[in-house]
DNA sequence: ACGTTTATTGAAATCGTTTCCAGCTGAGCT
DNA sequence: AGCTCAGCTGGAAACGATTTCAATAAACGT
């Protein structure tokens, strides 16, 4: 007397297996008569159909598997949150897995969703040595939609599905202003430079600073191998420096909080004594006294976009809408940036 | 020429289904021969068993349900995120759905788990509506833990497994330290009152009151329907009052994030016109200048012993470790708390 | 009234695994 | 030699659905 099952339905309603499950599915090829006691009889049963047999025949098991390096920081949170709300909709479940950015991790990760087989997959890689792995699954007929991240190198010509923000834009949007106050000696705090966001973000950087004809030994380029590692003492030793810069682009909430809190303990002022950009709008950033003007791209609309785009894979319109998106990046000026003090002037 | 099945692996090693079985998993009564036989035809073939096929004659799926209004809430994200890591290294997948706190979605969520077959389910629920559903689902042998909720009245005596965290002690330390302080007309401002955390948060704070013999009227109350909602504009209209409280004590980032603007915007400072006291310690609460006196509990650990408790029932150890954890909350001291301003004092 | 389509139906095959069960082999013992 | 017993092995039956296929019944046109 464990679960009730399609056999216990078509006894109770008189029927044939067969019929029960056309009943239940589409309904074709089904009198009106037993398509109604059916339903009469799996309602009062309970019935409640097991996917797994369903998946194991059909093979289609409607979940997406999403692998990210950490699905609790505030920039991933977001996208993945509204990534299984549109899926959700759409009848698909999500089932996250969180790396660290660990290849050997993720590897694990895409071999247990292919052993699930899963229907597609989201996957925010930590470094490019998996592709391997990905070109696999995709040719293996797994969508792959990469969020935020190099896609790889395709054999052929097809577009490799991606969602990508444009942080070279943001970049030369951020420092291009911070030029313009006047700033000559600018770092940026970035995450792993191999990586597409932060690479695309040096670049633009790099630009800015060659199409703006100043002194490219200003533009200071500060790695932070994890976001969470950059803490204040690594942020006093920058601002301590003889020739400190004017103004910090910092990446994400974790940096930016060490920026502001060795500021702090400098008693250097923002925006006076030191201009402050934050990339990614977190709530630290818009309700800092003073708000920190940051760069803003619309994280749901990237957790969005990339289930749209698996979804269109996952009904085989492959031919039909975009391949990739690309998402603007805005910088939202509040009060954080100034010129910067008469002493550090040119 | 699709996926590698058992029977590939069978032939290519020339032994039969059964032994390859055998072979791959317990390795009991198998013959050294056959073993290295399958072992290396696998291995060439680069066999991955089918986790539905094997689920679906096993009755268990190595997968997790959690069901959670918001997950990227950084409140929830990191207990999702701790609970996650835990579960996986021990062979489960977390699956994971945001209901927004609506019932509906809660129980077609549910159906859907039960569907899968979900091994076990974490579970915050948004109300008491759907505590019939956690019974349900209980009874039919699914071990579900609920996450710092109310868990539901069990007509046997056994417990219900649950991870709480001592809102109320920690309202009450809080509460006392600002009435040490010399506060008589505080602000608490939490989320739906019948909901547990916020219960017990008034509970504990209404105690204190009580037990320093304060006139209860200072104790004023503030429910936010949802902690999102909670704007700018409301905590204008609180501290314009009169009889406006001198601290105020918030739930979570956004309504801290509202009453900081709301007092810059008038002119109110922090912490000598308005102590603010975070509930829930966000890098906001830290980072903010002044930073911001929280209280915190570990949501690493809440996600952890959940995790923990789940696969002690998983492991069908119900009989050995605790059923329930209930996790402190501590009051960090920081900057955001002074005595009030001499024109407030009684 | 009779052949011809058309709408329903149920039996059986299938998905890929695990597991029960009976059979076989060879070793050990008397 | 005969007997038992343990260790391996392969065939076949689940697990719970979908789907093909042939059979039956009903409707239809002439």
């Amino acid at each position: 007397m464990g679960v009730i099952t399609i056999r216990d339905v078509a006894e109770a309603a008189g029927v044939s297996l067969s019929t029960v499950s056309r009943a239940l599915n589409g309904g074709k090829n089904v009198s009106t008569r037993a398509a109604r006691d059916v339903a009469a009889a799996a309602d009062r049963l309970g019935y409640q159909p097991d996917f797994l047999a369903r998946s194991l025949r059909t093979r289609s098991t409607g979940m997406v598997g999403c692998l990210v390096s950490d699905s609790s920081n505030p920039l991933n949170a977001a996208i993945v949150h509204a990534a299984e709300e549109r899926l959700r909709e759409a009848g698909y479940l999500l089932a996250v897995v969180n790396t660290a950015s660990d290849p050997v991790r993720e590897r694990a990760a895409a071999a247990e969703f292919r052993g699930r087989r899963t229907d597609g997959m989201l996957v925010a890689p930590g470094s490019t040595a998996n592709e391997k792995t990905w070109r696999e699954l995709a040719r293996a007929g797994t969508p792959v939609i990469i969020l935020d991240r190099d896609a790889p190198e395709d054999a052929g010509d097809t577009h490799w599905p991606s969602v990508q923000v444009d942080h070279r834009g943001g970049a030369r949007a951020a420092t291009r202003y911070l030029i313009g106050l006047g700033h000559r000696r600018i770092a940026l705090l970035t995450g792993d430079a191999a990586m597409r966001p932060s690479r695309e973000r040096i670049a633009g950087f790099r630009e800015e600073f060659a199409e703006a004809g100043i002194d490219p030994a200003g533009a200071q380029i500060r790695i932070q191998a994890s976001s969470m590692d950059f803490a204040q003492g690594d942020a006093l030793v920058l601002l301590r420096d003889e020739e400190r810069p004017t103004a910090i682009i910092a990446l994400g909430t974790r940096i930016l909080a060490g920026v502001l809190r060795a500021a702090r303990d400098l008693k250097l002022s923002v925006p006076d004594d030191l201009s402050v950009l934050s990339v990614g709008d977190t709530d630290l950033a818009a309700v800092h006294i003073p708000a920190i003007t940051a760069l803003r791209w619309n994280l749901e609309d990237v957790g969005r976009a990339a289930a749209e785009l698996l979804l269109q894979r996952l009904r085989g319109e492959a031919g039909g809408g975009p391949s990739s998106a690309l998402l603007p990046v805005d910088l939202v000026l509040r009060e954080s940036c100034a010129p910067p003090a008469l002493s550090h002037r040119p």
